[in-house]
DNA sequence: TTGACATATTTACGTATATCGATATGATCG
DNA sequence: CGATCATATCGATATACGTAAATATGTCAA
């Protein structure tokens, strides 16, 4: 596996977690599937982390991570504190600017949240 | 409010987490809809609910608490604990039947759920 | 390379949560 | 009513989590 740039970790990161889980209607869920899907759950289970999955949403591109602090009414350390949980969820991707961090949505997380959410789908 | 036999208790508690919670992508969120929605996904954010989910998700109607103890290999109080937690969530419904008490899905959440977890709702 | 600034990590601490054993509540049947 | 069975609650405990202060890492400019 090599280095293409756009960080090796966060995307392993992602497979552990978002792309582990299940939509939580499948027939069958193996426990590891169970823990998966629960640890996604989990990491939107805070309401700032809420907050920031909404602002990315609809700033609907990069957003700086010194942006959050005065949204979020938190300090430096906790923001990234957060930052980092969605990340390695595999919900958010990481992109360096100069000295600055940006922070975005993964479009691939956001469908599989989706899908993970509805129970409805394979219902007649 | 009058007492209609599906249990007032549930209802108002469902008005608390699953109705007061917002879509991930509302132009704008409250603190308190931050607060609602983190404590939905709160509610999904362990293994065992989750596969409590799946499991009246499979079964498409009422399932015995009695039922689960073996599925989730877990003691009937914990299992009582976290049938307790998905009800006052709003994504439960409880009745009883005789000396057993039955939980089923509240179709209202299952479709609030997969609203507020569809991130694309709004985008063109 | 050094200084300045942005972000990440470490440490510490209080709170929340999951679990179990013991017990209480509630329902049915004799 | 009293016995029995199912579920709920209580008490205790160990672990996980969110937060901030202090510090480390990393990036750019001069």
């Amino acid at each position: 596996m090599y280095d293409n740039g756009n960080g090796v970790g966060v995307v392993s990161a992602a497979l552990e977690v978002v792309a582990c889980c299940v939509p939580l209607g499948v027939p069958v869920m193996t426990e590891e599937e169970a823990d998966a899907t629960a640890r996604l759950f989990r990491t939107l289970g805070d309401p700032a982390r809420v907050r920031i999955v909404n602002i990315l949403s609809v700033a609907g591109g990069p957003v700086c991570a010194c942006d959050f602090y005065d949204s979020l009414g938190l300090g430096q350390p906790t923001v990234s504190y957060h930052l980092k949980k969605l990340t390695e969820a595999g919900l958010l991707e990481r992109e360096q600017r100069g000295k600055w961090a940006f922070f975005s949505l993964r479009s691939e997380a956001v469908e599989k949240l989706a899908a993970v959410a509805d129970l409805q789908a394979g219902c007649p």
